[in-house]
Formats: structure tokens, sequence, C-alpha cells
DNA sequence: GATAGATATTGTAATTTTTACGCTAAGGTG
DNA sequence: CACCTTAGCGTAAAAATTACAATATCTATC
């Protein structure tokens, strides 16, 4: 390499994860107690230095999982974050990824320099590590924008729920309130929700059916032009 | 710093811009002939390293002036290409933006490593440096995404256009046709279009009236929660 | 100065989508 | 069996979208 080149390669990179969770009440988010410095003590978004060798997608599984034991998720990058005093051991850009999971899928695992690994409400976050409170801003915002144009909501559930559930999830996500009439109406005129012949068991009032997402029936309206929006 | 840190501290980053014009009938970006390996003679998008001291948002604007002479916009970020071997010189990562310009308002200066700038048709854009055709497919889908939901069209457009120039440049970024009758409705109910009193000059038919984006009625229109949408 | 050519401008009816809103059903509990 | 809790459903009004064609105004040309 041309030697007014190495200057510029003294840069680091990382990856921080907003893992989105629901609960059937409240939209969560997993965040780790740092055990390391710096912001020892800290809680803050899963994330870590990407390797010299590692591709962005890689890295992104592959700290999650060394940090709170989650795997295999698919992520959407959302934004890079770049201030020169971002990180305090040199100059780190970091880009923000979110993924939607289902809470009771996942055993946490903390381990590498998370001490801990807790599902936060996402309205009681409070102060995190570095720049993080921002990327989660950034990350909340493009959930806010992503679940209405595409039916990503059912991630967070389980594969069968009722559509008060589902409708108390987008309540949660967009922190609005939703008509119920029209909103059953509405995700039902979309005819990708098939009903499983069941129906709540155990319940001090009457069951709800519940119904899963047909993910090819979904696919299939799709491709003839159909749009989701919420 | 710690000693397993260094190995990281080996990356570099750099920025690339579209930056999209309009000529009235097509929608155009800006592109440099580079006259330096690596990819001497291929044409690119307009970018560079970034220095190690530099913030993400300086350097757009820096780089985008040293290679083409075109200053002081405002650039939307839209996403973070981090493949190993992007690079052929080692690992760079680097964050593709996008901004809109007026492209008679300025005058193409092309320096640095750019041995040329020009416009480029967006349909004409052939085999590009490094993954910079990945890089411009994003932005012209984010484009087209925020283009519906932001009034950002006229940013393209002179201070004085017609509703005929508008639309065109909606069907040029959209590569849609729309109704004449129901665009006009409907951008002219938007109420943040001004009659400027003027009518078009020099032209063998009858002319059309001269509208302006009145920016202050829209920002009121906005607080009061109205939506910009196409 | 009459005519042809080009683009600008405008309205309405039909359809679809969205909104607002209250009552009955089904189960469990005490 | 009375009561509590959530599920489930329909309709009318309003708003938004769509489809569609005739006239107006200017220049250029003969």
């Amino acid at each position: 390499m041309q030697d007014h080149l190495q200057k510029y390669f003294t840069l680091a990179f990382s990856i921080d994860c907003v893992v989105f969770g629901f609960d059937g009440a409240d939209l969560k988010i997993l965040l780790i107690e740092r055990g390391e410095d710096p912001f020892d003590g800290f809680w803050a978004l899963p994330g870590d230095l990407v390797a010299p060798d590692e591709d962005l997608n890689s890295s992104v599984n592959r700290v999650l999982k060394e940090l709170t034991g989650l795997s295999d998720l698919f992520f959407e990058q959302v934004e890079t974050f770049g201030a020169v005093d971002r990180h305090p051991l040199g100059r780190v850009l970091t880009t923000g990824y979110y993924t939607l999971v289902k809470i009771s899928d996942y055993e946490l695992n903390p381990s590498s320099f998370a001490a801990e690994a807790r599902w936060i409400n996402v309205n009681d976050v409070k102060e995190l590590a570095f720049d993080h409170n921002q990327i989660l801003d950034s990350c909340i915002q493009r959930l806010q924008k992503s679940v209405r144009t595409r039916p990503i909501g059912f991630e967070l559930l389980p594969p069968h729920f009722t559509l008060t559930e589902l409708q108390g999830l987008y309540e949660a996500i967009l922190n609005i309130e939703l008509d119920i009439r029209n909103f059953r109406k509405k995700i039902l005129q979309m005819n990708f929700l098939k009903e499983t012949g069941q129906v709540q068991q155990n319940v001090s009032h009457r069951p709800a059916k519940l119904y899963q997402f047909d993910e090819e029936q979904y696919n299939l309206l799709k491709s003839k032009g159909f749009n989701f929006e919420v």
C-alpha cells in the first residue's frame, strides 16, 4: 500500500444490535450490562468490534451470540454513526441493526464482556453506554416505519396468536390506540391470516380464536401486487 | 490501548455520494471518471476515504467538493457496505449518501483523482468502480421511498416551475405515469404551492403558470399534523 | 388573418377506502 | 345464576381515489 494511505487504515468498526421483543403487553429490547471498561457497569446495546476479515452480517450474529446467546437472526441495517469522539479508545465507527424475536423462544446466556443480559421495556430505557441511546432511537423510528409497510409484526408473536394480541403489538410499537373493529376488518381483509381452529385455553372470559400468519399466501398476494399497509 | 485491540484498528472508512439532478426530462446522477488506481479509467460515484479525525457529514461535503466542485449540500445517509473484499487495497467500509440538486445551479470542476465529472442519465449507468452500482441502486430505492412521503422533489427544480415539470419529475423518479388532472388536484390541494403570477416565456404553445414551493406554509401545515404523500 | 399544432387547464360521477361507533356472545368466577 | 371480562361483529357517513374528455391559449405557418 502507498505510504500516504497508511494513516487512513487506523480506524475500527463495530456493530450494535437492537433486538426487539414483545411479551404480550410491552415492546422490549435486549440490553447487556457491560462488565469491562470502557463504560464498565453501564447498560448497553449488545455490540462489538468487527474483525478485519469479517463481513458485517456475520459479525452481527456472532457478536449477539457471544454476548447474549441468541443466534441465527435476520437483521436490518439502520444507520451508521461516526462522530469522532464517540468511542473513548479511538476512532470507532458503528452501524446499528435491528431484529425482532419472540421473547419466549430464547434463553438469555450472557457471556464475554456481558455481565448480564435482560429484556427492558423500551419506555424504561435510561442512559446507555456510548451513543447507544441515539442508535436505539434511530432503530425505533425505523421499526415504526417498517411495521406499517411490511408484516414484520408477526415475527414478534408466537406462531398462534389472537387478533387482540396482534393489535396490542401494533399499539405498543406505534404508541397509538387503534379501533378494535377497524383493525380486525383491515387485517382480516388482507387474507393472509389463517384460522388455526383452536381457541385460547384457561382464560376467564370468552376465549379468542387463534390465528397464524400464512406466509405462503402472503407471498402469493405480494407477487400479485398486493401492498401491506397498516 | 490494550494489545488485543490493536488488530481491530486497521480498517479504513469511506463515503460515497449519489448526487441526483433533474434536467427537466430525466433523472441524472453525477459521476466522476477516476484518474487513479484502483479502477483507473472507470466511472465511479464521487467518494473517498474519511480522515481519522473527520466526522462523516464533514467528510461527505469535503470529498464531493474536492472531486466535483459542488459544495454545502444536505445529504441523507442510506446504507453502509462492508464486504471484506470490496476494496482492493485493504479493508474499507463505506457509507452511501444521497443528495438532490438543481443541475443548472452548479458548475462541474473535477479535480483531485477525478479526471472528469459528468451528469449521467440514471438509466444509462453502466458498470461502475468498486461496488458502486450496488450503492447507487440502494440510493435510488431510498429516493423513491422518500419522494413519496416528503416534498423533496422541489429540491431538484428551479425556484419557479410549472406543474407539468413537477409531474415530469415525479414520473422520472418513480418510473411511472401519473394522471395529469389527478396529480394537479392532489398537489394543489396540499396548499403549499404559491402562484408566482408569472408564466412561461418563449414557448410555442399556451404558456404554463409558474409556481414556487412555499416552505413556510409547508412547515406550518406539517406542524398541524399534515402528512405529505404522493 | 386564418389555420394548425402544441401544451395548459379544468370538473364530475363512480368507486373504494376510511372512519366512527354500540350491542350481543361466550366463557369463567363466586 | 348473576356477574365479570374479553371476543366478535355491521353499517352509515365521510373522505379519498380513480377514470375520463373538452376547451383555452399561445406560437408558427401558410
